[in-house]
DNA sequence: GCGATAAATGAACGATCGATAATATTTGGG
DNA sequence: CCCAAATATTATCGATCGTTCATTTATCGC
């Protein structure tokens, strides 16, 4: 998530610092963990000294909070309305897809969630992930038994155990996707979030889920 | 990877105390990461005090080294084996199953993994795990395109950007399906690690490849 | 069982962590 | 323009980190 596009007279100064201290902690809560990143990493990266962060957040655990909460809010809503708008059948398993997009455009917040959901258990964050993992597993189930039979009539109904599992997997297809540069510079090269790429990734989805609701 | 079970004589005392060290490190950087981990927690974890450490290890680092070390040989031995092995062209698609066994026996072996492979890339333990990837990719690179055209002669060439893709994505699969054991728990109850559970994943697997199999 | 060697311990080191208090500076509404 | 409020800085704190050293204790081949 980068700072507002907003003009710069717009924002009073507290409200700049915040934003870069954020758009800061997020790379490099992402890139090295909670306990990997300093505080002072953190202020250097912001252009300001330690102690100025805590005018903005009480703390390191807050801070990280904040973080979360700002990467995961516009998920939560653009999801909520892809879902909400999805009056054809077809919108529902189009989810896979509609996330890779919101996840391109903040390729960080996949490590982000990664990490806060195998985190303390706990933690506030850990909580906060989970809470959006709910509502979204909850929609996801719903979609795939709710379809399976409209699509494939003959199709035998699946217990909820495989239909979980089925979640889960399209949930670490999609995110695993973005945590795989490096793998990917190993077997080609390139960048995982080229149009071309995207597109065979998006293929690639598509023809799972089908696989899952022709069984 | 839990001690082995040799007859406790056949050790000496420092040989057993390295074992503990290593099973309790082990444990320790799955569940809390590299950096979340102290020293002192490994030590009291192995009942004794910190400066034991480095009777055994030369210091966290080399620690951590070992750790991976120990994980990943018998995994890249198990799949050498069965890679050398495969006569008939299933075996080959059966990869992703056997490395679910294998992950199955040492399930905090995929968390190890994966941070290993996210953290800072001129570490030896990155460059470990992204060695016995680079062998794993590859084969199953050449798996999923030598193979292609025999299941299903009428499928045209996939490129090889399309192919790590779907490599990249069985590893994702695979190795996520043992991260995913909370969110598991969000939407059904029951333990991953149970073999009911486990045969579903394994069939969606076979599933997945097929699907990309027959493009 | 003796003795060399391995293993474990107590005490302490410098470095860095997150956080606080006191003070200086800047901002922006009246 | 002024001055209260917001923001930033300097100095410093106690806690914990990984690591080292000198010493004591335990192990195990001969």
């Amino acid at each position: 998530m980068t700072a507002e596009g907003e003009s710069p007279r717009r924002q009073s100064k507290g409200e700049r610092t915040a934003g870069r201290i954020l758009d800061v902690a997020e790379d490099l809560f992402a890139r090295q963990g909670y306990e990997g990143t300093s505080l002072r990493q953190i202020a250097r990266g912001a252009g300001i000294k330690e102690p100025g962060l805590y005018n903005h957040f009480a703390g390191k655990q807050a801070l990280y909070e904040a973080v979360l909460h700002r990467a995961l809010n516009p998920m939560a809503e653009a999801m909520a309305g892809q879902i909400e708008s999805a009056s054809r059948l077809r919108d529902y398993t189009d989810l896979p897809s509609v996330m890779t997009d919101l996840l391109l455009r903040h390729p960080q917040m996949a490590a982000l969630f990664q990490q806060a959901l195998q985190g303390d258990r706990e933690s506030v964050g850990n909580q906060l992930v989970t809470q959006w993992l709910e509502t979204l597993f909850q929609q996801g189930m719903r979609s795939l038994e709710g379809l399976e039979p409209a699509v494939t009539p003959n199709a035998q109904a699946q217990d909820r155990e495989t239909l979980a599992i089925n979640v889960i997997a399209m949930f670490n297809l999609t995110t695993g996707y973005f945590l795989s540069q490096r793998a990917f510079s190993i077997l080609a090269q390139g960048d995982l979030q080229d149009p071309d790429n995207i597109a065979r990734q998006k293929r690639l989805l598509h023809r799972v889920v089908r696989a899952m609701l022709v069984s």
